[in-house]
DNA sequence: GTCTATAGCCCGATAGAC
DNA sequence: GTCTATCGGGCTATAGAC
């Protein structure tokens, strides 16, 4: 005998998933309670019940997505060695996001947290992306990387990679993501090598 | 004789400016008009005389930003002949700006035109960055760049040289702009170069 | 836990004196 | 052209029934 009541951590889930599409589509101002209520069909007060208020909600979508990317990362990660590998295995699953999952990278690329959150720095410098300057030192020092400044090489790298995807979001891209993968990371490790 | 009557279009040129910097630190919706009203010393009634609304004001901006940046780039230009040059040239222009202006060149990297514009693409993929797809295209033509699509070539010199000045502008770079400036086009190059 | 209804606030835009 | 004062609307967040 099942209940057929739903699962109030369902329900909130669809919530936070709705919220997210419209925050990137519209920005976080632009979307209203009214708004998430009617296109998750979950009431003011349930969200209320669950969240104090609107920037919990926010902040609350801002760390889950955070933590799914770094557990993707982090899978991504096992088995591989070299600085070459590693630093191939973050632009293979960033554009595999971009393609699969492309709410999560419109997300991570534009979404202005500063707008509901006091502090804190963009997704973009957040964790993974130190760990990608670490790599990056990692390889000067191995002499397989052009000698320079860490931060510049990283955002070299992660440049080349974030910004082809930026073209293929604004759908301006010709070829599919999957055909510019190899040119893209190509490119991303010509402009650091030795 | 001179009149005391302060020019009117000085007026609106100081609310332009200062609107300008209010919506790339805050966002267009997180800036009311008695924010603006405020912060420029000129009354709503003066502003509403000048613009028919908040989103009119928010399009001028747009597109006195967008003009600047074209005629900076056509005067950076003049005298260029080879591929390497007028890509030097771009890129030097950008960082130039970032240095010097950096609300301009945060209104440019960040602005989301959408919230306030129904149509028209971001300025990130203007008339500009149209014409950077151009010269490399005439850079592969003459074998001086690696083949391959246009679009990826073009995403990846502009996507290592706006990422070296996102970090710069988000105070995350340990060296000035200026000393990061030769690293980042010598990889923006090493990029795409045959 | 979830709903409906609404209080209270602040904004964009207007009116009308000067 | 520029000002002050204010209206109407839509928003966030709460209250209270179920």
């Amino acid at each position: 005998m099942k209940t057929r009541k739903i699962d109030p951590q369902a329900k909130m889930d669809r919530v936070v998933e709705i919220a997210r599409r419209l925050f990137v589509e519209k920005g976080y101002h632009n979307v209203s309670i009214p708004q998430i209520v009617k296109a998750s069909g979950v009431s003011t007060g349930a969200i209320y019940h669950h969240f104090s208020n609107k920037e919990s909600l926010a902040s609350y979508i801002h760390e889950q997505t955070l933590g799914e990317f770094n557990q993707l990362l982090s899978a991504r990660l096992v088995g591989t060695s070299s600085v070459y590998q590693r630093l191939r295995a973050f632009a293979q699953l960033v554009l595999d996001i971009a393609e699969n999952d492309s709410v999560m990278m419109e997300y991570m690329l534009f979404m202005k947290h500063t707008e509901f959150m006091s502090e804190s720095h963009p997704i973009c410098f957040s964790e993974p992306f130190r760990w990608v300057q670490e790599t990056i030192r990692e390889g000067m020092e191995k002499g397989e990387l052009k000698q320079g400044d860490v931060m510049v090489a990283g955002a070299s790298f992660t440049g080349v990679v974030l910004r082809v995807i930026e073209v293929y979001l604004a759908g301006v891209l010709e070829v599919s993501l999957q055909e510019a993968a190899e040119e893209t990371i190509a490119n991303a490790w010509s402009a650091i090598k030795a």
